[in-house]
RNA sequence: GCCCAUGUGGCUCAGGGGUAGAGCACAACCUUGGUAAGGUUGAGGUCAUGAGUUCGAUUCUCAUCAUGGGCACCA
């Protein structure tokens, strides 16, 4: 009986006895079995090893090195090699884990040893000199015994722990050399195949994940086939660091921390334009999806946060100012809003008529991080939300929820933030509340995303004790993902604080609370987008859309002019009339990614015309000043990223 | 909070046991100049803070604070 393998390609081939995929890539050419490094078998999105035995009808691919799949396998052969180079020079030191990430991967190690820059040096040399043995990777199967018992005896206890919880009859190893290592692979063939390697960093990482536990020293690296591979991922790297908010916020002059309060932005006059615009856009927003807008107190008697659970659950986050007031009672910072916003509702009498209630505020709030948990704009301890509450009715919660998923996706669009994905997160081990009120809010979150025809992973039990929730993370242009907008069912507030409407049969019935926020906090969001759009704001955001550079001071009348009339349109603009040269002024304003920049001379004043340059170099002259100021104010107005001098309409 | 690293004029950085240097920015003067840096001169720093070692510390040691890369956290 022969065995048939059918390639991706379609074609079928036919051997004597199942051969390993290693076999069928040799029997299609001795060149691509040299560069193969692993198999994906039928639909299975897992990478298999290349040494996996194939079974007759097995419809495979294989990976080669010039796949960009082979990353993840030659990244975990790395991990190898790293554990390796750290056991040889330190063979004290114990292994456990070494998984694959994004673009890289790490080796968390058990030792006392702390490694400095120097130690990363020499265990990158030590890899390399590993690699150039190009040892072949030979794959064994053990005893779950045997292996316990192996790890046992060279010390390695949180290896035997690992083998343990697995609970399996036998277990894979890989030895490369005279090393080996427990996994479940796949790896590379030999040595070899490994062209390129880099440690990046050290950190301090907890066993399990879990700060309660030991901390583990976790060494990061990355591998690519080809030394070029690796150099470009560093020179992407690089340009990523480069269009940093914090460094881009400083060089614009946009922002600023100072040690005298950590974690807490100072907006300059220019980043407080850029917050206010966003601040009056989403107002526009608020009157456009029926919310209200409301302010709210900064300071509260722990009585508040004690009945919304805050003091019990939230805590170590909250600002407690010292002076207590005249009853003894402690006060504390508003670390977020809804509580406040409950307060407003019990005020009034609320009618099953008057639901749903759309509660918006911009309140500052005060969160004590960790001190390591800060960074620039994206999590700080002093900030604003787009933060609202919607009081509804059960039977409104779908379509609230709906109305909020299309806000969301409507100011996602006006930022070019296309590309998001939506987790939704379902009641966790220690909830609160009836499962049947889960249920329903649970199939109110995703019945709303399946109307709209949205994609959603579903993360299980990952809600909050009060109720599950949906979580928005926008993929920003260096592919990373940021957690933006969130909506939250809670329906443990309006129990806690007793919150109430009177239905049709004029009987008391509880509220459902949404809690959604669709930008996050500004702080954060500015961050963000400032790295997305690499410091080039759409007009209606930057914080200086024109700037009007007179070439002499003969061209200062008109400059003033012009200043005018762009003001009776309400657009800022800043005349530059130094004593500098013109190239020198584009360069200062190129610098700064203003969006337009009026040259003025003598040719301009006597046809009182503009010249208009913009920042992505091209020129425009003979533009007659009404109809510029008329078409820019509408550009303003209407939040386009595109100049309405270009033709294409794209973000410049 | 934990691991590692860093902290020098407004910014970017060099230096190094005998109290500091560059470029940009800033100021004054010259230049009124057409699309990415015109010239000259000048002013600016208790070298993060505190303690220790030393005849002497910005430099070495320790602690603190802040920042950076991670971990943990993120009601």
């Amino acid at each position: 009986m022969s065995c048939q393998i059918e390639l991706f390609d379609g074609n079928v081939k036919d051997f004597p006895v199942c051969p390993t995929a290693l076999e069928v890539a040799q029997s299609i050419s001795s060149h691509l079995a040299k560069k193969s490094v692993a198999v994906l078998l039928n639909q299975d999105s897992k990478l298999q090893d290349i040494r996996t035995k194939l079974k007759s009808g097995d419809k495979i691919r294989i990976i080669s090195l010039s796949d960009k799949e082979s990353l993840e396998v030659i990244r975990h052969s790395a991990a190898h090699v790293l554990a390796q180079a750290v056991q040889t020079i330190w063979p004290e030191i114990k292994i456990t884990l070494g998984p694959v990430i994004e673009n890289s991967f790490f080796y968390d190690f058990d030792t006392d040893k702390k490694f400095t820059p120097e130690d990363l040096e020499i265990i990158e040399k030590k890899m390399k000199s590993i690699l150039k043995e190009k040892h072949e990777l030979k794959k064994e199967i053990w005893s779950s015994q045997k292996a316990v018992n192996y790890f046992e005896k060279k010390g390695e206890f949180l290896k035997k722990e690992i083998i343990e919880e697995l609970n399996l009859p036998e277990v894979s190893i890989y030895k490369q050399g005279d090393w080996l290592d427990l996994c479940r692979g796949p790896h590379v063939q030999h040595l070899g195949q490994i062209g390129a390697v880099k440690i990046l960093s050290q950190s301090g990482a907890y066993w399990r994940g879990d700060s309660s536990k030991k901390q583990l020293q976790r060494i990061y690296g990355t591998a690519f086939h080809t030394e070029k591979q690796l150099q470009d991922f560093l020179q992407k790297q690089d340009l990523a660091k480069k269009n940093d908010h914090r460094l881009l916020g400083k060089k614009l002059n946009l922002f600023y921390f100072n040690e005298l309060s950590p974690g807490s932005p100072f907006f300059t006059a220019l980043g407080t334009k850029v917050y206010r615009s966003l601040q009056k856009f989403l107002e526009k927003k608020y009157i456009e999806y029926g919310y209200e807008e409301v302010i709210t107190p900064q300071i509260y008697h722990s009585d508040l946060f004690q009945s919304s659970g805050h003091l019990n659950h939230y805590s170590n986050n909250m600002y407690q100012i010292l002076e207590e007031d005249q009853n003894k009672k402690a006060l504390f910072l508003k670390p977020m809003n809804c509580p406040g916003h409950c307060i407003l509702y019990k005020k009034d009498r609320w009618s099953y008529k008057n639901l749903p209630w759309r509660v918006a505020d911009f309140g500052r709030l005060h969160r004590k991080e960790a001190t390591g948990a800060l960074h620039g704009l994206t999590r700080v301890k002093s900030f604003c939300q787009d933060d609202a509450h919607i009081f509804c009715r059960m039977d409104q919660l779908l379509s609230e929820i709906q109305n909020a998923i299309k806000m969301l996706q409507n100011i996602y669009q006006v930022f070019g933030l296309n590309d998001y994905k939506i987790e939704l997160s379902t009641r966790p081990k220690d909830f609160m509340g009836e499962k049947d009120l889960w249920n329903q809010a649970e199939k109110a979150l995703s019945s709303a995303l399946e109307n709209l025809n949205l994609n959603f992973e579903i993360q299980e039990g990952e809600g909050a004790f009060y109720g599950p929730k949906l979580d928005f993370s926008i993929r920003d242009s260096f592919d990373r993902f940021w957690q933006l907008g969130t909506f939250q069912c809670d329906f443990n507030l309006p129990r806690v604080f007793n919150l109430n409407y009177i239905n049709k049969e004029d009987r008391e019935e509880r509220p459902v609370l949404l809690h959604r926020a669709i930008l996050g906090s500004l702080e954060r969001f500015f961050g963000v987008y400032l790295e997305h759009c690499k410091a080039r704001f759409p007009t209606w955001l930057a914080p200086i859309p024109v700037v009007i550079l007179p070439l002499t001071n003969k061209e200062l009348d008109f400059s003033l002019k012009i200043k005018k009339t762009l003001e009776q349109k309400e657009i800022f603009c800043k005349i530059d009339g130094r004593n500098e040269k013109l190239s020198y002024k584009i360069r200062e304003y190129q610098n700064q990614q203003i969006p337009y920049m009026l040259i003025l001379g003598q040719k301009e004043v006597l046809s009182q015309s503009l010249s208009v340059r913009l920042r992505t170099g091209e020129l425009f002259s003979g533009q007659k000043l009404e109809e510029f100021v008329k078409k820019l104010a509408q550009e303003i107005l209407s939040y386009k990223r595109s100049s309405f001098l270009l033709k294409q309409d794209k973000s410049y």
